[in-house]
DNA sequence: TCTATCGGTTAGAGCGCTCTAATCCTGTAT
DNA sequence: ATACAGGATTAGAGCGCTCTAACCGATAGA
């Protein structure tokens, strides 16, 4: 069990630990005879560097620190999949903490990451106050996804809320939709541009916007819907709905009040969510790009990794409307 | 930028470094008044421990690896999620890589995992060849999750497969049913223990098994349901999917050709991911205790780590129907 | 023949921490 | 006063590696 070191290595292949450093990491000053036989001698040994070690001794690490607010959310696996490819592209390695949706779980877990002495961390929406951000950006580079921030040393990776909501009610007035609910999200992440969104877009069709308080689960869907419907009066014709398991949740409530959808309302979500995608529910969404904002989110983190720039980025991804079967002309 | 040590803490604290590395590792034989001027001098600094210096100097790491063969599947992220308590609860780090469903990937995020020289691996159902197990658990206590193992140095949690169908089959039966198809998920990981599970309930209750070859996805679902209804015949009046997303795409088929669920077929699936829970589908389903997987995999690897046991372990979760509303008596 | 050059190789210091053994107090018993 | 116990503190070595500077030997030019 008594992993193998570089000197083990250098001995049995008769030569010098710093010569194995050198085979080790791949540089272009050594003998093809002695790197094969440090390479043999590796290879029979089962040795593999000591990345502590070798980050403690280099004074530079490989390593971004990455902070989950929720595994769960299938949205952040479809980033964390973006920001993988693109740093193991960079020869670095995640390491990845959660942080339970817990403001406190989430402090400790930044400053566990920081112990890691990584080369920058990701924070995928954290919902830790922003002094502790702040405190983070000042002792190394920090990206932040799907949350924003006014701090200049620090970069942003967010989807335009707004201009995905405004798509979404473009596309329903051009349907001939004129009575447009919104199932607002609360102030959970984002859901305030959306919002924003939705409103600018009703006002600049000369609508008036309908706003119904929610929140980014099923079940509040369910809720905001039942609500809708007791409203009575005339009934909207569409929904936008704060995201897709929102929108899921309104549409079981309409289908439960006899409600045909599309036939006799719309709906829309938000996030496009594997769920989403389902021949069985065929949700029409508003689509981020998740991959993308994890591969630009690295880009950026690297970039000043590298000291390449030190001016802030805002990257704002363009949504895009998904249209499935849950939308379709007023009749 | 220049993160301090715990040479800066000492010299502001006015004490020696030793002093310092006592009060981080919260040592009792420290007077009050010097832990409390240490702590402060910390925090003043911004300082934390740094995490590879520690496991270097005190040759033994409080890092657990993980890796994840899929992030999107929501089954690993819930197991994660008990890993992730059970792991922070014994003080100890988690770093994550993910295979990307691939073996190669794989091989290559294993040896990654084992530069950080963490105390244990746990591999979620990774489909790497058992040599590359076997060379990893001679170096390391190594936890398996989702696949077997015949070696003696790794413990595995597996879910009992065969239990599990036959919980379906049974409660099927009960509810009248006799002509139940299986749609088998392929050479994926637990699929065989469900078949057989599924082969050996059927006959015992004295029913010829009827077995669709398929995947565990949801197009693979549709194309295994269109099959069944080709062939004609009897048509089933059950059929136990592969897993959850595959019943989905089988229901969504049978919508389209007119078969109401459950009234004319009644679907179940697997695994219980958060899908199968939302109203709009209600999928009848064989649950998966996968926070406890997780809990029992990282109690398993800490005994191996503390050297408090080294015979392997296999737990089989006893999985549980959960029934929702695609599951009927037959007419 | 002597020196400069240069690719290949190595010695040795040091990264930030832990850990053992030694040292330093302070109070108490003699 | 002297010795001693025992808790608090510290010096110093060393973990496995990288990196700088020095070194070595062979070739080439003078």
């Amino acid at each position: 069990m008594a992993t193998p070191t570089m000197e083990d290595v250098a001995e049995r292949a008769g030569v010098s630990r710093a010569l194995v450093s050198l085979v080790m990491r791949s540089s272009p000053k050594v003998s093809a005879g002695r790197r094969e036989a440090v390479l043999r001698a590796a290879e029979e040994l089962g040795y593999s560097p000591h990345a502590a070690a070798r980050s403690l001794a280099s004074r530079n690490s490989r390593i971004l620190g990455v902070l989950v607010s929720d595994l769960h959310n299938p949205f952040f696996a479809e980033i964390i999949d973006g920001i993988d490819v693109a740093t193991h592209a960079e020869g670095f390695e995640l390491v990845i903490n959660t942080g339970g949706r817990s403001p406190s779980r989430e402090r400790a877990a930044v400053t566990n990451l920081l112990s890691f002495r990584p080369a920058g961390i990701l924070l995928l929406g954290p919902a830790v106050p922003a002094s502790v951000i702040a405190d983070a950006a000042a002792k190394l580079p920090v990206v932040l996804v799907a949350r924003g921030s006014r701090l200049a040393s620090v970069d942003t990776v967010q989807d335009h809320g707004k201009v995905g909501s405004a798509l979404a009610v473009d596309r329903l007035v051009e349907l001939g939709h004129s009575r447009i609910a919104h199932f607002d999200g609360g102030k959970a992440a984002q859901s305030a541009a959306r919002r924003t969104g939705y409103r600018t877009a009703m006002r600049r069709h000369g609508l008036e916007p309908d706003v119904f308080p929610s929140e980014y689960t099923e079940v509040a869907g369910e809720k905001a819907a039942a609500e809708l419907l007791a409203r009575g009066d005339p009934l909207p014709t569409a929904v936008l709905a704060a995201n897709d398991v929102n929108a899921i949740g309104a549409i079981s409530t309409f289908g439960r009040a006899g409600l045909r959808v599309p036939e006799d309302i719309s709906v829309v979500g938000y996030d496009n969510t594997s769920l989403a995608a389902f021949r069985h529910i065929g949700l029409t969404t508003v689509h981020q790009p998740r991959a993308e904002m994890g591969r630009l989110a690295t880009e950026a983190l690297l970039q000043r990794v590298r000291g390449e720039r030190a001016t802030p980025v805002r990257h704002l991804l363009r949504p895009a409307l998904v249209e499935r079967t849950t939308t379709g002309a007023t009749s």
